[in-house]
RNA sequence: GGUGCCAUCGCCAAGUGGUAAGGCAACGGUCUGCAAAACCGUCAUUCCCCAGUUCAAAUCUGGGUGGCACCU
């Protein structure tokens, strides 16, 4: 039987973190990460992780899974999500989902359709086609997803072709079968956002950063570097690392970089907002110390 | 005190008589195997103020205000 799972959602710098480990602690629970970055060994500084310290007091899943050369996908992260759930609640604990990443929390939630992997030579050929033969391509295919999906998304149009070339079937078909808007979740789940107001979000983002690089974000670029870590690397794309990484590479300036990284971390924060915003599910609180955590006790007990 | 230059969206900035480019920021949104990614949309009836010339002024003229530079 499945667990009843509390998801802890919003943008980055809200306070998830320290509301999921407030109610860990409360309920005996051990964090599930939903976090595409915070499953890298190695970034934990530029990422937000909790320290080692708080992970001695409440035990942490899904953080520090792969190296960072490795890529994460999001099949392959519900997978090991499912299985730490499991653990959990297996061991009589209280799974606590805490995360940033809107799509693998709804991936979590409601599974992916039964489609192929990425095929990284596949997609190299598509790309090469640009974007305007791409739609055209997807346009006979599959005339649905050419309308859905916007003609400059090259990203998107290649999955689609992607999974039409793999599976023979189009991704409007794979996809009604397995529609998000209408099934049932994978878990019965009481979503809690933190959505704290703009001006105040912003601020805290901004001295996070500032803390980041006082707690010595660059020594640890620096480290990745050192262990052949580079740019091209997904994990090394992510916000803070690289632009760090161009730093070190001589090809911008570090104030400047501190700025950048205040800023697409801002920008980072209103994706994830518009991401939560329209599902209806999640109740809203200004911030963690608003949240009503013996109601969220009960919930779990199943009362 | 004098002389010169300048004043266009929160910031940068094009436009020098024909009816306000662009970039950044901001804001809204999309998202089904790269998502801290990728992509889309909105954003100056108005150009410091007043008066004038003109069919027509951000663009020309006069005055005012503000800024910068140099001189005294």
């Amino acid at each position: 039987m499945l667990p009843r799972l509390v998801v802890i959602v919003g943008p980055t710098g809200a306070g998830k973190t320290r509301l999921s480990l407030e109610l860990a602690l409360r309920l005996g629970g051990e964090v599930v990460s939903v976090d595409s970055q915070q499953v890298y060994i190695g970034m934990d500084i530029g990422t937000g992780k909790v320290t080692a310290d708080e992970r001695a007091r409440v035990p942490h899943h899904l953080v520090d899974v792969v190296r960072p050369n490795e890529d994460m996908t999001m099949a392959r992260y519900i997978e090991l999500a499912d299985r730490a759930i499991a653990d959990v609640a297996a061991r009589g604990r209280v799974p606590i989902i805490c995360g940033g990443t809107g799509l693998y929390v709804r991936g979590l939630l409601l599974g992916l359709f039964e489609g192929p992997p990425a095929d990284t030579e596949l997609r190299t050929e598509l790309a090469a086609l640009g974007t305007e033969k791409l739609h055209a391509e997807l346009a006979r295919i599959d005339p649905e997803s050419a309308t859905r999906i916007d003609r400059n998304d090259a990203k998107r149009m290649i999955r689609a072709l992607e999974v039409y070339r793999l599976t023979g079937a189009t991704m409007t078909a794979h996809q009604a079968r397995h529609d998000h808007k209408t099934m049932p979740r994978r878990y019965e789940a009481r979503l809690v956002g933190l959505a704290p107001e703009r001006e105040q979000l912003y601020a805290a983002i901004d001295a996070r950063v500032d803390a980041m690089i006082a707690s010595g974000l660059e020594r640890e670029v620096e480290a990745l570097r050192a262990a052949g870590y580079l740019p091209p690397l997904r994990s090394q794309q992510a916000i803070g690392y690289a632009e760090l990484h161009e730093v070190a590479a001589g090809a911008l300036e570090r104030g400047r970089a501190i700025e950048l990284i205040k800023r697409n971390s801002r920008h980072y924060a209103r994706r994830q907002i518009s991401w939560y915003r329209p599902d209806q599910t999640i109740t809203w609180y200004p911030s963690s110390a608003d949240v009503d955590l013996a109601e969220l006790e009960r919930y779990l007990a199943g009362l």
